[in-house]
DNA sequence: AAGTGGTCTAGACCACCAT
DNA sequence: TGGTGGTCTAGACCACTTA
């Protein structure tokens, strides 16, 4: 872990037009994506790093803005600048959308609750088309599968079928992963130096299996929402496919359209 | 609309901590909620303002930085900085979240199409409950209830049905409805001076009633999407109340966690 | 040419956290 | 007390738009 990084940012290339802090958070990403700054020490402070990069510091700042903007970093006046840890505040804000239906008569603020998770099942396995096409592996790549189910207050409302390239997270075992100390993606970044930092998901409405009917306390054929995330880190390689079935009869998924102020 | 808004900043009042940078952007929040700078023509200049305000270019363009990032405003190199237009482009990638299914053999990349919208009733009538407590009003004011089908390449995809404060948007015909520029938040934003910032949805899968199951083309009872949403502009207020039925079987709800780069 | 936002600099001082 | 990020300033120069 290099505290210092003397780069030639200002002859980047031939045909460039990149502003200079655009530059820098780029560098900022690639010192990340390498493996350093792990989520539990800082990084240089502000002042050596304009200082390495010879750069104001004003335009470090603003490499850095953008970054905790996309929740990637987070500045801790006092302590310094991290990579942003995965801890269950940040899992409940923004991976996690999935909240007990309004009570029209009442009106307590409904307090947003952690799941209880439950793992059903375990496996390594050889990657179906749409793992391999998600995951961007070769179909017959080795995948970890892991079923998960999901209780608010001691109720199931939700099934996890997540699938992993195993070649990304090699020793991997149950055992770890149900000892994992928060998250799932904490579990990533601590254990294998991989951040998840946004996720794409693609809901549906469909009636659900027996199976999965079973686990959600469901009659088969009931409507349940399916959810299709795909994880990605830096570079937008993909780490995650994850398909979620929810019961909808007394919770939602709860989506807002741009940030409040 | 004036120009030059001197204003006392500095001394808010007496137990303060807002920084000054906050202090200009609910400044210019205020201005912009008054009515004044409509989306057609352009704010002062950055450097008028901030000599108004009496503070730096700095201090003034990290207020209206953040104002950017939720979109409230947009900056136009050479032209100017105005309020965010409810165009067509603003209405798909933060308001219709609505996308073909991925064809698993086919990669032409999916082109999100904005859809057909037609009018299928237009009445005004007194508020239910759930309407009354959304939109913030007293069950039995006035409401407007518009009801429309979206089609996306000529199939229809979605079923909305929308209630309005009959207060807010007084003078407001089927006919004004119909001939609307481009988007409804366009109409709001034009014609009333009421621009919708940000939105709140919950989806669950229910299954289809009879009526919005002909709409779709579907089944009755077969599973479908619901989406609430409540619209709101500044200061929280609610505009407008929503609810979607989606048809899934061949198109998708989709939800970027956090944006990209 | 004049006016707009976009970038970049080089400081100063404050608030918070560790020791 | 020293180090961190947070705020604020006062410029300079560039890129883009319009007339």
């Amino acid at each position: 872990m290099p505290a210092k990084n003397k780069l030639s940012l200002k002859p980047p290339s031939g045909a460039e037009a990149l502003p200079l802090y655009r530059q820098v958070k780029r560098e900022l990403q690639n010192i990340m994506e390498a493996g350093h700054y792990g989520p539990g020490k800082p990084l240089p402070s502000e002042a050596s790093l304009a200082r390495d990069l010879q750069v104001s510091i004003g335009t470090l700042r603003h490499a850095v803005d953008e970054l905790v903007h996309e929740h990637v970093l987070v500045r801790r006046q006092g302590k310094g600048t991290f990579v942003a840890p995965h801890n269950r505040a940040r899992f409940m804000f923004q991976f996690f959308h999935v909240e007990p239906r309004w009570d029209p008569e009442d009106d307590t603020p409904k307090e947003p609750e952690f799941p209880d998770i439950q793992c059903m099942a375990f496996s390594r396995d050889k990657a179906d088309e749409a793992e391999a096409r998600a995951l961007r592996i070769r179909r017959g790549d080795t995948v970890l599968r892991i079923e998960n189910r999901l209780a608010l207050h001691g109720r199931v409302v939700m099934h996890d079928r997540l699938a992993l390239s195993g070649a990304m997270f090699r020793n991997l075992t149950e055992k770890r992963f149900s000892e994992r100390p928060s998250t799932i993606y904490a579990l990533f970044q601590t254990d294998y130096g991989i951040t998840v930092l946004r996720a794409q998901e693609r809901a549906r409405a469909v009636a659900a299996g027996k199976a999965v009917a079973r686990v959600l306390s469901l009659p088969a054929g009931a409507p349940v929402m399916e959810v299709h995330r795909l994880a990605l880190t830096f570079g937008d390689r993909p780490v995650e496919y994850r398909v979620s079935t929810i019961n909808t009869q007394a919770h939602d998924y709860v989506s807002m359209l741009s940030k409040a102020p």
